[in-house]
DNA sequence: ACGGGAAGTATCGATTTCGATATAAATGGA
DNA sequence: TCCATTTATATCGAAATCGATACTTCCCGT
């Protein structure tokens, strides 16, 4: 029952990069169509709930957040603003910085945006058991740093 | 040390859904400029994985394998088409059906973009141990099940 | 054999994403 | 103080994505 060693490369389905993103996609297509309620995505969610959960931030740190590039960041903050969920103000000291924070309507948003999260969140711990999404967590956070910009 | 039981619900950074963004994004980041040298991304040099790996497929499995919206997939063939990677023809028994297969070049791109897949995976391996690998690919095939179109 | 519905793929239009580059502001050294 | 760098964000243009819907072909009950 046991291949022993090696096993070279396993099949594309098997791979834990292929499986990130199988997850990722379900994810999309289960919550994009909730959130259009909002007029956002996925994506636009999690910048809120952020926002939610650190008060005001520079658009660089909710680049490094999201780890997404810095044009569309820009552009998602943007239109977060046209929506009137975000409000943007230029920083005093630094006024190349733009400081973002939710508007009323915003963390209202961010609030709903956070119960979504929390379903699908109860659906992965009846997949899997309590402990085994503490090792799922902790092994997926050191993957993350092994990825992260500035990682060899 | 243990803060016992319940803990509601855990910050942005540390949920699983969203851990799964920033590797995902992290793989985009990393790999996605080396695919440019074939003019692919990394969902289409997966999508020739695929190929490579099971041989001629019809597009509606294409589309299951990769999890992807129908449109999506349909454009992506026809661009790898239009690359020569692919080879579009349609069944024989059922002429609705388009079944997609690699060209001799094709495959090339295909087993390059299965190193680089190899590479990231080594990656992965150095930052988690082989046995931990085994535990969170396990953890995540019941994820990507309980997330599947058709799991309530 | 017929017709209604299902299944498989393509296309449409709107929006989003991305990399590259531009703009603007701060910093530091001579 | 001046200018070269660096840092922070915005914009540009090309391309990709997505949901909705059209189109074609197949299937099945009558």
């Amino acid at each position: 029952m046991d291949e022993t060693t090696d096993m070279g490369t396993p099949p594309l389905r098997d791979r834990i990069s292929f499986l990130v993103h199988r997850i990722n996609a379900h994810l999309l297509r289960i919550t994009n169509p909730k959130l259009k309620i909002w007029g956002i995505d996925l994506t636009e969610s999690r910048l809120l709930v952020s926002l939610l959960e650190n008060g005001p931030l520079a658009a660089g740190d909710i680049v490094r957040i999201m780890a997404l590039p810095q044009s569309t960041i820009s552009h998602q903050l943007k239109r977060l603003e046209k929506r009137g969920y975000v409000r943007r103000t230029p920083g005093i000291h630094d006024s190349r910085v733009i400081t973002a924070e939710l508007t009323d309507s915003g963390r209202q948003v961010a609030i709903e945006g956070n119960a979504l999260s929390q379903e699908v969140t109860d659906r992965l711990v009846s997949a899997i058991g309590r402990e085994e999404l503490e090792q799922l967590r902790a092994a997926m956070k050191r993957i993350d740093d092994a990825l992260a910009p500035g990682a060899r």
